[in-house]
DNA sequence: CTGGTGACCATTA
DNA sequence: TTAATGGCCACCA
């Protein structure tokens, strides 16, 4: 029954069901893309999450920064200014990383 | 239509 | 532990 994948093409406006999805993140929490992708009934859509998050307008109130890879690492390149923000961010929340990986057992979202 | 791209992921070596 | 590989599929030029 539900969505297997392919039939996602009816869906309207998916970037909006994965914002919505990502402000369901309780703060203090991080969840990954594939995670986001799958409460969102996209189950093979792990990639459109960071599709979706990357054309983020600008002061849109969705919390980007509380979603990271499956390895638990922040995944956007290790040069960019974002990068430091977004763990800027997780910290001021009382996210801890042990080098520069988040322990999702601990930190992670249970949806 | 076609082909390239990517803030991914699970598996394998 | 890391690195490579194949699969994934909406999006865009």
């Amino acid at each position: 029954m539900g969505l297997k994948g392919k039939d996602t093409k009816s869906l309207p406006g998916l970037h909006e069901r994965i914002w919505k999805t990502v402000r369901r993140i309780p703060n203090g929490r991080v969840a990954t893309y594939g995670q986001v992708a799958r409460v969102a009934g996209l189950r093979s859509h792990a990639r459109l999450v960071g599709y979706a998050l990357h054309s983020l307008p600008p002061g849109f109130p969705v919390p980007w920064h509380r979603v990271i890879n499956a390895k638990g690492r922040i995944s956007l390149p290790v040069r960019s200014r974002h990068r430091q923000l977004q763990r800027k961010l997780l910290e001021a929340e009382g996210v801890k990383f042990t080098r520069d990986r988040i322990d999702l057992e601990e930190f992670g979202w249970n949806a």
